[in-house]
DNA sequence: AGAACCGCCTGCTTGC
DNA sequence: TGCAAGCAGGCGGTTC
């Protein structure tokens, strides 16, 4: 599943692509996708990271806004041949951008402005203690808090297992009963996980690749997502599954308090 | 307020 | 082998 990091790589992989091209015409395979504001003529200005949207600017002041969801991708492609699953072409001068999605869940939508969540950005303006002031005591559970795009954003269910496997922190604790130094345990690392899954260009379990169609790495650096019943690399003890607000979450019963 | 659950979807895995 | 049920879950919505 695309998260910050998947989104992050496509959107550094765009910028370092698309800027300064023009567009020719979109087109939309699945009319399950809205119909969209005219964006034929524009030239992309930027691309940004707006939590898991990708953002693409365009110098007729409107802005292209792509959320993957669960199995959505974008593919490069310098000819026009149609992928398997494309739901919508954006044809630009140079190359097309394929958004490839099996299961239909993708969303585009062409907006006025780029959305603001510079203080929810855990690499933008989010501010630990403000973090905790406005969170530290509610009754919510972390992994629900940390999967809360409202109060941080970018983290989905995959990173939100890792996070707190590495930080020693139990899924289930409530977030109003967390020390100071669990928040910091918390936050700093899941500035280190997502930077090393950035570098990796992503998780490839399933179906995430990047815009050129290349599986990431961080697949490997996994230590509980996914791995009911292995040992847990730091203590061997078996992981666990959970349900927790009907979705999958992995553990180590033994290094989790 | 927060958790549980639904609907949106379809490829893949599992079980008989 | 073949088919059907079950599973995966981000997000927005509703209900309790």
């Amino acid at each position: 599943m695309p998260e910050l990091p998947e989104v992050e790589t496509l959107c550094r992989q765009l910028r370092k692509t698309i800027p300064g091209r023009t567009i020719l015409k979109d087109e939309v395979y699945d009319s399950k996708l809205s119909r969209f504001k005219e964006v034929r003529g524009a030239k992309v200005l930027d691309v940004r990271r707006r939590g898991k949207t990708i953002a693409i600017e365009l110098d007729s002041g409107r802005t292209i806004l792509i959320h993957l969801r669960m199995t959505g991708r974008l593919l490069w492609r310098t000819t026009s041949e149609k992928p398997q699953y494309a739901r919508w072409k954006l044809a630009l001068d140079g190359g097309n951008i394929f958004l490839v999605d099996p299961r239909r869940f993708a969303t585009v939508q062409v907006a006025a402005e780029c959305p603001k969540t510079a203080e929810r950005e855990i690499f933008g303006d989010l501010d630990i203690k403000k973090f905790i002031e406005l969170h530290g005591r509610r009754k919510t559970r972390i992994k629900s808090l940390l999967m809360d795009q409202k109060a941080i954003s970018g983290i989905g269910n995959i990173y939100a297992c890792e996070i707190l496997h590495r930080a020693g922190i139990h899924p289930e604790r409530e977030a109003g009963a967390l020390t100071g130094s669990d928040w910091e345990k918390i936050l700093q690392t899941t500035k280190t996980v997502l930077k090393k899954a950035i570098a990796n260009r992503g998780t490839s379990i399933s179906d995430w690749r990047d815009l050129y169609g290349r599986k990431g790495d961080n697949q490997h650096e996994l230590t509980v997502y996914g791995k009911e019943g292995v040992a847990c690399p730091f203590c061997g003890v078996s992981i666990r599954r959970i349900r927790q607000s009907n979705r999958g979450t992995y553990f180590c019963p033994r290094c989790q308090k």
